[in-house]
DNA sequence: CCCGGCGCTGACAACGTTGTCCAGCAGTTA
DNA sequence: TAACTGCTGGACAACGTTGTCAGCGCCGGG
């Protein structure tokens, strides 16, 4: 058998498993050229009507799809983000990342994401393998301090926004949430209904945004004239069992704080658990959390928070890292967008009578 | 200058932005071969400690990354899964997405996912996008019921597992919660306590989950003995305003329901917010929701719940993909994971005294 | 009748990587 | 000294697609 279409694949006789009819294929099928089959595929002009409907009747014949990663081997880009946050189970991160998702697909591109679980390691993995897979761009909740990993990446035109905490070390836009007018409102708002000694519950100190609240906090309280013992201050991991005792010990010391002031969600849902669970006679203790979240409203008392829109700052964030796509050029730009408080009652209580002096 | 090394990238004289490092110009730097620099990049032996140095000076002075689309065209497996659900932003998908994601991390595969928003055609658009991308297995919580267009993709070896609800006319892995059995517990629960008007609100009777659980409901009504009236059940989307008037027809007509049963999470809460809105004297209406929630149990009183365990069922989903991936055969599985009725208080509020005749 | 032009089609190279295969070289043995 | 072995390194093709460019047939005008 004499080769005389050098088209047609006899050159590899046996087919692997998983393989998969290609433009060459369909085309032979069809019998026209392998440009021709691209030209279909991409709804190109100048095909005859009638050439098409062979080529689209090879290619449902044959279940042909065009192998993207070939595509973009040749078109140089992929039509993918990435992102990169902390945990998608935590539900703040959920509607974000489902409005990065929504900014994606009305740009036609699609969404890769992975969790860095507040690990610098795990997040610079992460990043770079998205890179290597040759995302356009990368939306990012940073877990470390220092990206200069980045430089090369972003030099190369890896579009780069950072949310939720600035980047580390290097150059880049960022959108964030104003965590330090939040939690300066929060607890000038529980200093305007009468308390004195408030406490503060926070995130590892590390991050960016615990940092920022606890300088919020500070700030209200150096504002009012009032002191901060350090029994009142409390940052560390969210999870349930440090906040439970640092909760604990604040309520049960010799003098204890009238009035907390939750760092995150995280926070704030342990932290209600802890007062729910106190003795009935145990005077009732004042509450703001940091971050909204479902059915606040419906505990008794509500939760007053500070609500910040985590769809909203994805959004923002999408938006931003496709106009730079785009090729909207200038300087890094950082973004902060407000923070609201919502009184629900939580926040409200006043300080137990013997106290309030 | 004459273009002796024929491996030079002279013929593009002007690299266009974006244009990165590759091995070619790694090699070059290094003065070795390409497939020197390949071994390095891949950890491959036979180089010598020498060589690999010089390789990996290169590597770090040119900023050079692999480029995976090359590399995922050569090899033909892209060591990434597709993950399609219905919205991400949904506090139920949160933990499965992750839960998948670890598995497909303990795999060395990334994660690409996206919303379908109950929209058949934007599932099937979705799927398909992913097939084009060549992920080699798909995790599927569908929203159509029509999964024939998988056939040719599952014929070339993409593994698919569907999640919560069976696949359409075709023949594929599931794995699923059992929203039957689980349905006609809470049903039972409810009438153990004393009630006999029973309500239903349902999301669209479309989906199979939910269709499975009025079937439980129906089914636990019926080996009590007790009749169901069309004004008892109500199925339609989730919104809001639907299942809040839904609710308030059932709670206010003539012979009105004691209790209710809600379909999922989403029908839960608003049901929860309709009863805290009934003015005082209103004699309160026992309720199970289909879900567990965060702060399921802080409420007064607190909700009883069908639990499902929505991360166990991503992770039994993408230990079974995996397991397919790696070459275990046989026929199409169906693994049903088991529910679990978590009592807190609303599920055993007993019917006013008038209606317990 | 011839020629220019236009509309459609296909051959070919290139994208950056990996697998195959062979060449070169140093060390060992007859 | 020649042959042989083992190991390192490099040339080349191939993965499936798209961009470039040239060719072919046909039509209308001169």
């Amino acid at each position: 058998m004499t080769d005389t279409a050098p088209g047609t694949a006899s050159r590899t006789p046996t087919r692997r498993y998983g393989t998969r009819p290609t433009m060459k294929d369909v085309a032979a099928r069809a019998g026209v050229g392998l440009k021709t089959v691209s030209r279909v595929v991409n709804g190109e002009p100048g095909v005859t009507p009638d050439t098409e409907r062979r080529v689209q009747e090879a290619i449902t014949a044959l279940g042909f799809r065009r192998n993207d990663s070939a595509r973009i081997l040749r078109k140089g880009r992929t039509a993918s983000i990435g992102l990169v946050l902390e945990d998608l189970a935590d539900p703040f991160y959920g509607p974000l990342s489902r409005a990065v998702e929504e900014v994606a697909r009305a740009h036609g591109a699609l969404l890769i994401n992975g969790s860095s679980a507040e690990d610098p390691d795990r997040e610079q993995e992460l990043v770079l393998a998205l890179c290597a897979r040759r995302v356009d761009g990368l939306v990012i909740i940073p877990a470390g301090h220092d990206h200069r990993y980045l430089a090369p990446e972003m030099a190369a035109g890896v579009a780069t926004v950072f949310v939720d905490r600035p980047a580390g070390r290097i150059d880049a836009d960022a959108v964030l949430a104003d965590s330090f007018g939040g939690s300066r409102d929060a607890v000038a708002h529980l200093i305007a209904h009468g308390h004195r000694r408030i406490g503060f519950l926070g995130d590892l100190p590390g991050i960016h945004t615990a940092a920022e609240r606890l300088r919020g906090y500070h700030a209200a309280m150096n504002e009012a004239g009032l002191p901060v013992h350090d029994a009142w201050v409390s940052t560390g991991p969210t999870d349930p069992e440090r906040v439970r005792a640092a909760a604990t010990a604040m309520l049960n010391a010799a003098e204890p704080v009238t009035a907390l002031f939750a760092g995150n969600n995280r926070v704030t849902v342990t932290v209600v658990r802890v007062l729910a669970e106190r003795p009935a006679p145990a005077a009732p203790v004042a509450l703001v959390g940091f971050d909204d979240f479902e059915l606040a409203d419906l505990l008794s008392p509500g939760i007053t928070v500070i609500a910040q829109d985590s769809a909203q700052l994805g959004r923002t964030a999408a938006d931003l890292l496709f106009r730079r796509l785009d090729g909207a050029g200038g300087d890094p730009r950082q973004l902060v967008l407000p923070t609201r408080l919502i009184p629900r009652g939580s926040g409200e209580l006043p300080p137990p009578a013997t106290s309030t002096a």
